[in-house]
DNA sequence: TGGGTCATGTAACCTGTTACATGATTAG
DNA sequence: CTAATCATGTAACAGGTTACATGACCCA
């Protein structure tokens, strides 16, 4: 997946690993990461594979980098994956995980953590954002029908956001009508921690 | 990562790992899938690392099978993960890799993409969801305080589908608004289609 | 007789993470 | 003087995917 990723950068223009590193840091961060340990690895595997070709050049005050390019092999698969849209898209959410599983500690330790986890933010600092917003607009304006693409994944990690928010109000509200209940049924038998020793019926 | 659900899901009851598989299918599918292979790889790490404990049953009729139980440090294993928030959450979303990269395409194929992806579902199929989902309430009279989170992670799934579908929306309508923009500067020199030569000002 | 369910896996591969290592230049 | 930026990677490991393989029983 990275490596579509990165094919797709060095499509708008030769880059090295360490520029296509503050890309996906400044940029794509907000729906990928990438080590610079993988990104180097896999510029190697393209390069082999015939979808870029690489050139030394020698600077002088800092160190000599490795100038990636397209091939038209390259641009050409670039083109295949954005036609193929036979792969499922396959949603893996971590935190869902954990909370489907919450039902093993009180219910007022997951409501703490709801609480907070409202006000947790996907995107990456303000100021980086910011800047990679002032390069992408530069870019707009001489490929507006290219940066659109880009806004569009700004508007998702937006409503993602927001989205994610009302979620956490739900499972709040929800909680705490558990937490009523249980209280209010008194004795009625609900231990709120380690029912270790039964099965379900 | 699958490693605490796997173990989650045997600290509500021995499994075998088919049955393992059946629950990540009918009821974790929506945030989380898993294939046998891995199930069953991971299973062995975990008998070896402490956390479950293997009893082999022979059957007649049907195969035999390897019934896996939680051990005392397995469950300390499960709250403390649960208990981590230490972890960043990471997003990692290729369906956004590639709307970043769609500028290579022209905005008619892309439009016609968001209008089909509007409307694609993240849950299975309905038949099994709903098998599922009756298993689960039954579970939920016995331990309603376990069941609320299952029910969290499905309005989840329910919130995401709806976020997706206004955003597919908000895409189509920029896209439309671009097309009118091109249409409209005529010969304005905006190829729809791949500017290779030219570099980024 | 053909397909679904129950039940087990292995092997090879690809992808991603963590930790480490180096070193010059430049701005505060 | 110290931290950030530019610039490169390697090694080991963890996690996930794809393809393959087997076999009995049950239902239509």
């Amino acid at each position: 997946m990275l490596k579509r990723g990165i094919l797709g950068l060095i499509g708008n223009g030769d880059k090295t690993g360490y520029e296509i590193m503050t890309v996906f840091r400044d940029s794509l961060n907000h729906f990928w990461m990438a080590q610079t340990s993988q990104i180097y690895r896999e510029l190697q595997t393209m390069e082999k594979a015939g979808w870029i070709t690489q050139t030394h050049v020698v600077q002088t005050g800092r160190p000599d980098k490795n100038v990636f390019s397209i091939t038209p092999a390259g641009h050409a698969e670039l083109l295949r994956w954005l036609r193929d849209h036979s792969a499922p898209v396959r949603y893996r959410n971590p935190f869902l995980m954990k909370t489907f599983f919450m039902g093993e500690l009180p219910v007022e330790e997951n409501l703490a953590f709801f609480r907070a986890f409202r006000d947790v933010s996907v995107f990456p600092d303000e100021g980086r954002q910011a800047a990679a917003s002032a390069d992408m607009y530069r870019q707009a304006i001489a490929h507006p029908e290219k940066a659109v693409y880009w806004k569009l994944t700004i508007e998702f990690g937006r409503m993602y956001e927001k989205m994610q928010r009302e979620w956490c109000d739900y499972c709040i509200r929800e909680l705490e009508d558990l937490q009523r209940a249980t209280r209010a049924g008194e004795r009625t038998d609900v231990p709120p921690h380690h029912p270790q020793e039964e099965e379900e019926a």
